[in-house]
DNA sequence: GATAATTCTGCAAGGTGGTTTCATAATCGC
DNA sequence: GCGATTATGAAACCACCTTGCAGAATTATC
């Protein structure tokens, strides 16, 4: 009836542990190394590793440099080409691709521009840029990020920013095209995972709820609580932009500035920055303008933080400022979120999308199922746009190793 | 490091299963029913048995009347009075209790003043009147809902309907005096739990998100969200009540009516129900009135339904008619929640506080934790309050056995 | 160059939890 | 009384994990 408990899952458990160990290490692991790092038995760890070699993950390493006293210990490491799993992101004007390797290391990303007329066409051209040709290691799994609303069956119900979207199933077309299983998700959905991920460390205790905001040419919502994305019942929630007599695209209310896109109001935010008067109310109007909306959302969710992408994030306090002003006059209890920017002002539902392909293809790549995505390792080896540049480590732009 | 999979899990499972099979079993059940009821096998059944027999919980229960052929089948079957569980209401003017017996069968319920300068008093006055006394079986655990709001540490934070309340550690002190455990949780958290538990099988699919709206005195949210009641980062999430600028109690538009409480409404329903036009205009302006504000919520959880409880919900349509109205006016995309009224309008958070008690005592009554509370059984056997009867499937008032 | 110390390695034994199988016991109908 | 039917208890077996121990490989020391 309810779950299947049995020792199965034990092993599972035990193959999850050992195979975390070995991707979070920076080093080949002797036994007793995993021994140690996962908590296990040694006959335990031999077993399971035997279960992972027959499967090609792991493969033995070279011993250590420095020899230490005692029989030098056997070294194994996971085979970060095993398998690889790609990020896609299906913009208004453009696709975005990642492909990283099985220990979540980034290796390489492309833009490619986009053809409304051939979508599935885009999409394969942008893997196409990353994916290393026909000796290439095999796609496990692929997470595919769009900008619109989805079905209860998964398709893509509406797009305003992509309107051919609307109807396609572009999962299941695109996993038969690919031979891998495709994950589908909506792009605010998906950064709002990959601020959850990241931020737990970076910004305190694991948040316990968190709401990203996305201020660009419309304003978006996407919530993060019990540690997983708030779908709602229709895949809907955080969709504020349907409640009649309410304009929720960003304009100042005084009718002088349309915030269509990040570019064309970043010299409005930067005059405000340098002490503009005039620029700084509008952006005080901007953000009193939207606040009473996003208060009665924080009300109802309560959320530890919220976070603050899109493209006008970036111009940081300049907006972030006013805005926290705005809400602090609407919230007056207890309990106010703290407002943060973005971990990943440009990327997130790239690295979400990423992130959440690793999960859904955990049981076939990993042959268990529920492993984490190796965030951390993903915005550690991930490079920056080369389109857009931002100040940020970031790794060799062309990506390839 | 992580979850600590290991047999004695498999071991808590299979107890589960069993404890659950004969929970909800009418008559005592044979070896082979039980094998049968829980899909294990019958060594397993067996072991499980023994070890619930030991902590007295299973007991021998006589044959089975009609003998079918074969050798007659021992019969076992839970020990209703190995452990009891209690749920307290505080409410602003009175306690009400409930207390059950293991399987969830409602023994006895009551009603007594409230003391505000003797809370603890009151609340051990409520139990006395439905506690068997000296001879009774002992206390497994305790729910307590209350009428305010919950501090991080567990204490009640503040409460407007019972000023008394704050700073009060009052699971502490009750569980002191009763050497039992006690939870405390916020009176529409604990309706909101109970509607989601009981409302899955009576409206369909098991309601994914739930809005629980309490239209009286005050109007106050909770919400249901991945079958767990939402908390929010402080514990504040559906306390829409703090936005400034917003009287979010319940008033006309036209100020010539004040809801205060569901009795004094009671008479305008009556009359819209009826055909009074004006007192419809009323309920219509009431609505349109707080509907804004409820729309915002429900665009943001999207939940699957809107549960309407509270005093002035038992006017039923005359209420949820313009309800849904003034909401379908608000929201205009698809996935508007249904608006259904509540299972159980006046004893939401009563049987909430004794579910949660299950929940809460499941370790300490059957040695493992996270059984399932028996909603149905409570919803079953739970008598209607005798000083506010309504239409509805009761025993017999007194409720002792 | 032999020995000690250290470390890794592999195997055997033992425990828990669960399942399948089988001989046995109790009862009813004929 | 006897067979059919059903319940029962014990034994054998499997999966998974752990503890413990003898042995192998290497470095450091005498």
């Amino acid at each position: 009836m309810g779950e299947d408990r049995s020792t199965a899952e034990i092993r599972q458990a035990s193959t999850r542990r050992a195979h975390l160990a070995l991707r979070e290490a920076e080093q080949p692991l002797s036994i007793a190394e995993l021994v140690a790092a996962t908590g296990l038995s040694r006959p335990t760890v031999l077993s399971v590793l035997d279960d992972l070699t027959a499967r090609g993950l792991v493969v033995p390493a070279a011993p250590a440099e420095e020899p230490g006293p005692g029989r030098p210990a056997r070294r194994l490491r996971l085979d970060p080409d095993a398998a690889h799993v790609a990020g896609l992101d299906l913009g208004a004007r453009s696709v975005r691709a990642v492909l990283a390797d099985l220990t979540g290391t980034v290796l390489a990303r492309s833009t490619v521009g986009l053809d409304p007329e051939d979508l599935l066409g885009s999409l394969r051209h942008a893997l196409e840029e990353v994916d290393a040709g026909p000796d290439a290691a095999p796609l496990g799994a692929v997470g595919l990020s769009v900008p619109g609303l989805l079905a209860a069956d998964g398709s893509v119900g509406s797009s305003l920013a992509l309107p051919a979207l609307a109807g396609r199933d572009l999962a299941r077309e695109l996993a038969e095209v690919l031979e891998a299983p495709v994950v589908l998700e909506n792009d605010v959905k998906l950064a709002a995972l990959a601020e959850h991920r990241l931020g737990a460390e970076a910004d305190g205790p694991a948040a316990d709820g968190l709401v990203l905001l996305r201020i660009g040419h419309r304003i978006s919502v996407a919530i993060m609580v019990h540690g997983q994305i708030l779908q709602g019942a229709h895949r809907l929630a955080g969709e504020l932009g349907t409640q009649r007599g309410m304009r929720w695209t960003a304009g100042s209310r005084r009718g002088r500035l349309v915030w269509s896109t990040g570019d064309e109001a970043r010299p409005l935010l930067e005059r405000a920055a340098t002490g503009d008067a005039d620029a700084q109310q509008e952006v005080r109007a901007f953000c009193e303008e939207i606040a009473p909306r996003l208060a009665g959302l924080l009300l109802a969710v309560d959320p530890e933080m919220v976070v603050v992408g899109g493209g006008l994030s970036r111009a940081g306090e300049a907006l972030l400022g006013p805005l926290r002003a705005a809400l602090g006059s609407q919230l007056t209890g207890p309990g106010r979120p703290r407002l943060v920017p973005a971990a990943l002002p440009a990327d997130g539902s790239l690295v979400g999308a990423l992130g959440r392909g690793f999960e859904h293809g955990s049981a076939r790549i990993v042959g268990v199922p529920d492993v984490p995505a190796p965030w951390e390792r993903i915005r550690r080896t991930l490079p920056s746009d080369p389109l857009t540049p931002d100040p940020r480590t970031s790794t060799d732009p062309e990506g390839r190793r």
